[in-house]
DNA sequence: TAAACTATATCGTATTCTGATATAGACTCT
DNA sequence: AGAGTCTATATCAGAATACGATATAGTTTA
């Protein structure tokens, strides 16, 4: 389990990024997560919605609702255009901060992505 | 500027490097953030300084008081022990979510540490 | 002697987080 | 049919955290 700050901080980037793969449902999300981490990552449903929620507030999302087969129904959710700025924006400032720890950490940390 | 949970996240880990390079104090530290990460990081002294009891208070820092010639007595911290292996679980952690990270974001965000 | 700067410290509000709880459809079992 | 379980979304209220404002105080400048 990764200490709180740093869960709190990866939150929206990795929602935008599975969402940029293709439209999923808030619980479909928290299974993705835990699975993609191997445990190390794992939101509850209240962690989560609140944060849907607000994405989809300022626009970086939409929600559709679709029935389900085996259940109730589900409300997936999909990346607008301004919410893939976001994602950039927020890969940026990721490796802007990458950045800064590789200076103190060595050379070993840098990245040094292709864009 | 970073986006606030970036700075949250990095908080205590850039702390503990910065300490690891040598004893400073507070302001010292203030400013040497400014400029390692190129204004993108602005801690003010309200929000350091409760880290820094708090990291004292985990006996991750131990403090000593010294005059200075140009002002008031400044409080320098340095790494204890425990304080050194903080700091390399930070890094682990650092690194672990990275490497979530360059699942979602693609191989060139991979970093390949010596460790 | 007053203003400005350095330096540490804390308070009280604001914000954010999250465990507990609510709602509800579908399925299983007896 | 009724009870229990699982899936799924949603919200609230207390807890934890963050931070602007403010306080204290020594030194320097004017």
């Amino acid at each position: 389990m990764l200490p709180k700050p740093l869960v709190a901080a990866s939150l929206k980037p990795i929602i935008l990024s599975l969402l940029a793969e293709g439209e999923m449902y808030g619980y479909q999300i928290i299974h993705r997560v835990q699975i993609l981490s191997d445990g190390k990552i794992q939101w509850s449903a209240s962690k989560l919605y609140p944060v849907l929620h607000s994405l989809e507030n300022d626009g970086l999302l939409e929600a559709l609702w679709r029935p389900s087969e085996t259940g109730p129904d589900r409300k997936y959710y999909r990346l607008t255009e301004p919410g893939y700025r976001a994602l950039e924006a927020a890969k940026q400032d990721w490796l802007d901060l990458n950045a800064i720890l590789s200076r103190l950490w060595g050379a070993e940390w840098a990245l040094s992505p292709s864009s």
